[in-house]
DNA sequence: TGACGAGGTTAACGCTGTTAAGTATAATGG
DNA sequence: CCATTATACTTAACAGCGTTAACCTCGTCA
């Protein structure tokens, strides 16, 4: 009759190529990137809430027990999909403060490819800052750098602009939380209301930057 | 021998009391609010991703079939849960803006009720503005009053702010939307990072006042 | 030859959301 | 008064999920 229920996870054919010869370590290494990847890919398909540890294990041709050797559990992976993010993210904002030639500049451009990036990478800045901003907190796994860096960074370039004498005396930890208070807020509105288009974004955006200027730096009229 | 796998979701002595004669369709209304009460209490205890049907239905003795009888299904139920945070929501911004003498009065203390709300529910505030923010778009089931009603409020504010001649020319909406942006900011950083103790929110909190003031308020020297 | 471990699988458990079908009780109509 | 019908709820199941214990099946090395 019908035989008791059974989990079929059997490999499909789209499973993975034949893999050349390769010392043991880097194998392990090999599979473990692979893996990821097929959860990076899935996890920017379907997001957050259909994200699952068996499709990503159907999606890279092994069982689901498979992915257990090489991430702790499914928190775990999703953590690691989050990092992937966080690398992504810390590069752009670096690259932008190194754009600049001025503090100030350095730290406009800070915000407007942070807000750029949330644009552009909506099911991971949602992953990363909404739904499970927790991962903020947590150790980065070695090979990683720690997201608190990017805080570090936007920290660095409200000093200057404090140091330099171009922002009011006042605590750079401070003002760098409520510059990212604002820009965070800008992106959120952003994802939430998809009903806005980018130039109206690009309005409000404006109207935040015109705010954090006016509200920071030091009016000398001319 | 061990028969084929069954659900037990078998009443439990934590019953619902047997209740007293009513009306048909009061007493309709009387069990779908007992499960959506349900519903509320178990969410503030779990919070959303714990969140589950089953465990209300439990929870009121009832089996998870008679839920599917009040609400479509587990997302319909939860976005009755959110729609009661932005009863209470809605009613507290209303409030403070019945507070306020002068326009600017108004708007802060808008802001304040804002944030007081986000640090005071906070599993509520996840749910409502980052983890199901897509439930401010929603069309309100009947009896509930729409989210966006208190954005309007907050644009109302901000108005009058302009019209007044407190705030310099503007649009209204886009600056509306700054301000959000700013409170809302605030308050996700404060609930990602349960390390920052409330006097260091509240330190933040008047430095983006302080930022919001001279970045829209006119200035007036004596 | 035999022990061993690395890399992977099988089969299950318990949980979840969801649905089709059934049941008991109350209301209603001829 | 009995038959019907609707109401309120349950039973039993399905499919999917995360997770685990136990088991293979090799290649390596003593």
């Amino acid at each position: 009759m019908d035989r008791q229920r059974q989990d079929h996870d059997r490999k499909r054919s789209t499973t993975r190529p034949p893999s050349p010869p390769l010392s043991a370590d880097a194998q392990q290494h090999e599979t473990r990137r692979a893996i990821l990847n097929a959860a990076v890919q899935l996890f920017m398909k379907q997001g957050y809430r259909d994200f699952s540890l068996r499709q990503v294990a159907r999606a890279t041709g092994y069982t689901p027990t498979t992915v257990y050797l090489y991430f702790k559990d499914k928190d775990d992976l999703l953590f690691h999909v989050a990092m992937e993010g966080f690398k992504h993210f810390c590069r752009e904002l670096e690259e932008a403060y190194a754009s600049g030639a001025t503090p100030i500049e350095r730290l406009v451009a800070i915000g407007r490819a942070y807000v750029r990036f949330g644009l552009n990478n909506p099911l991971h800045y949602r992953l990363m800052f909404m739904e499970r901003d927790e991962f903020l907190q947590r150790e980065p796994p070695p090979g990683f750098v720690a997201p608190v860096q990017a805080f570090e960074l936007l920290v660095q370039a409200v000093r200057e602009c404090v140091e330099g004498g171009y922002f009011r005396p006042g605590d750079p930890w401070a003002y760098a939380l409520a510059v990212w208070s604002t820009v965070h807020g800008l992106v959120s509105l952003a994802l939430t209301n998809p009903s806005l288009d980018r130039e109206q974004i690009a309005t409000i955006e404006e109207v935040a930057y015109e705010m954090m200027q006016r509200g920071l730096v030091v009016q000398t009229p001319p």
